[in-house]
DNA sequence: AATGAATGAGTGTTCATTCAT
DNA sequence: AATGAATGAACACTCATTCAT
């Protein structure tokens, strides 16, 4: 875990002395609301401040004075609020997680032919990504050296993992998708692909025009599955599966 | 007692925030080759401890002390063969950004059906892939935080995409693959695909099983594209294009 | 769990971080010596300087800034010859620790009677506590919250301890001492009567007319044990026991 | 953003390496008593709380956090109560002292033989003690480090010093006591044997047999006057001084 | 060519104390 | 009387880089 700047803890009591509990999930949680309304704002600036200069600087390059100079507080509030550098990103998680989640869970209008469903449900993710592209490129980027935020970006994963999987395998039992594709790992190398393609476009700044992204996205998405689309992007009743 | 020398200024985000000089090239492509045999031998040892203590620790955590003493040299002589930290990086990524580009060139094979090509042209992406996932990986968290990297990364991707953009336009003229797709694009978004899905399995750890993995690459690839496959993997004659 | 002052130490690689090894004795032996003349002379340096900065100010009280400065060297060399100020305090103590048990083992003059043996070890203590004063005043201090510090003091009593028991149950077997007494819990009475005594007198400036203080001091030891002595403080041969 | 409060402008060795501010008495007598019961409640419940902490982590490691959490109280209320950390020591000791000096007054009995009153007072000591030997171990802790804790810890042992001088100089009138004594330096002696004794004991947790240690105590402490004891710790009758 | 000693700015965290509510 | 929010100086320790030998 980590290395660190600083200076070394003082030992207290006569206990062996630990830095972090580096058990505790990074999602505690619970976080404990102050009691007063000034308490309570100032928290919440702290968080908000943590944000963005967490996207604008890195989690390790930010540095509480960072936080607190754009919170407009002192610096010794963070800690009235806040356990650690780490745990103010526990908190930003826990709900950044949240909403995405919820997002994947929003129903994507279950109107519409199976590429109509495609395409909404690509168009969802592109909005939510393109609003959380910079805390997301953050977790990836601790993810590649801390196994605690590996499993956060994968637990993160999950639903849309889950949601992927369980459609391709409807679609497969309707007859509608190619029954030879292993819906699992289907649903891994689709999810990643639009992953990967949100974080090069909103993170990494490379530009594709937004209607081409979206059609080309569900595309290949709907073609690799078997379906077929004709030049309007809809499904080709003339070339059926 | 004071002397001028003392610490690296320690980079912050108001500087560039980079890991490295921003204006040098990170490429720089020819290094000095130390005279002696001795002296050869000394590099050597540097840049492969290098390699390995990067791998192992990531790009900032890794310390050079950690360098020399893995390469089993005194301290200083890090600094008589490298200018900085980040000099041994350049060195270790011209040699890897060349296999990997001489990789991306190697035929494919030319024989056998557009479907085989695309096989393989997946397992052997697979095989550098799993080979080189450690230093890639460190890429793409440098890309995170630093321009310089972030470029190094897309210059590393360049190749392979314009492979790949390159195939799917001749199977467009060929009438193979459907027409509508934007060739770029898709190349992107394909090329992410495999991308992504190699860190997950080889650096993230998530298991997959290699024949399951190449056959869904290569079927999702493939009829994204507009090809159909039969049951074995095989150019669905049955249902042409 | 340890409370700390300064910043937490930057954690690495993916062990869990500790603070202090806890488990490590005190006392570690060995240390290694620097290999060029330079580093040996600064290394001693920070020795002795580390050591007036704890006499003065005591450990918790003591600054790494404190000791460099007075060691006449840069504030960084610190952490190139010792771990951390706890290790420096090591040192310190192995080499007192092993002064003062050479000083215990020393002949207390094997020649003269019962009482003048007693009488030349009381002397020999106190130039040696004198001498020692406030390192030994230290390592009470520290013994009263740290439990490796308080083993220490032990340890360094136990073979003090152990010479008087021997003595006592000598004179006692001779016939000389009172049968009656406890040999152990003597030995460790009278010790702790002269060690204490020791740091009343040389560290908390309590003062005491050196000649008395020996004098008295043999008589009580002597006479507490049987021993019956004239007004010159010889053995009392008209009183045998 | 920057108030002019702040935090204590943190003691060092430059100014008096003390604990407290210098100037004021430590026993500063009387104590303002809050008007209203609760008041009085919430005061008591502080002091009984900083001493049970302050036995436990010792004073510099005992927080006031600590303090008020005990008492169950909120943070603030400490400081209406108690200028500072200090101040409630002050308070401790007032009373503590009134207690062990009022246990020295005790009377000790006056029946018996001389032996019989000096192993009743050794009695009474090690019953106080006993009781109180973590407060006396912070005590002395302190007064490593802080004057004016040394003369505190100086001024308690003032009472017994005398009353054990007196004891000693009667005896020696009395015929019974080694006249060649120095009675002031003896009684210094044998009160700090005692004293260091129950710390070792009581506090530093070296085991001792307690009839053991009380017979060894008299013996030594009786013999080295010049008394004797029989095998039965009594006077010897059968060998006058 | 090689060694290893020296430099010193940088930062997370603690906590006594003050004060607005 | 009570609450708890706010303040900010202080310090141990790290490590890239320089340089004398």
């Amino acid at each position: 875990m980590a290395r660190s700047t600083g200076s070394a803890p003082r030992r207290r009591r006569s206990d062996p002395p630990s830095v972090r509990p580096a058990e505790e999930p990074i999602l505690s949680g619970v976080a404990t609301v102050p009691s007063t309304t000034r308490g309570r704002r100032t928290r919440a600036a702290l968080i908000t401040a943590a944000r963005e200069v967490f996207e604008e600087l890195g989690f390790r390059d930010a540095r509480i004075s960072d936080i607190s100079a754009r919170a407009g507080t002192s610096y010794g509030v963070f800690y009235h609020y806040f356990d650690s550098k780490e745990s103010v990103l526990d908190e930003l998680f826990t709900s950044v997680t949240g909403e995405m989640y919820n997002a994947s869970q929003a129903k994507a209008g279950s109107g519409g032919t199976v590429v109509d469903r495609i395409r909404a449900s690509n168009r969802q993710y592109l909005t939510v990504a393109a609003r959380n592209a910079r805390l997301i490129a953050m977790i990836e980027e601790l993810a590649y050296r801390d196994p605690q935020f590996r499993e956060l970006k994968l637990r993160i994963r999950e639903p849309f993992l889950r949601r992927n999987e369980a459609g391709i395998r409807r679609l497969q039992e309707q007859g509608l998708a190619d029954p030879h594709l292993d819906a699992g790992t289907a649903a891994s190398m689709l999810g990643g692909m639009i992953e990967h393609f949100t974080l090069l476009w909103f993170f990494h700044g490379v530009e594709y025009d937004e209607a081409v992204a979206v059609e080309t996205l569900t595309r290949l998405w709907a073609q690799s599955l078997g379906l077929r689309l004709d030049a309007s992007g809809q499904l080709d009743s003339a070339n059926p599966v």
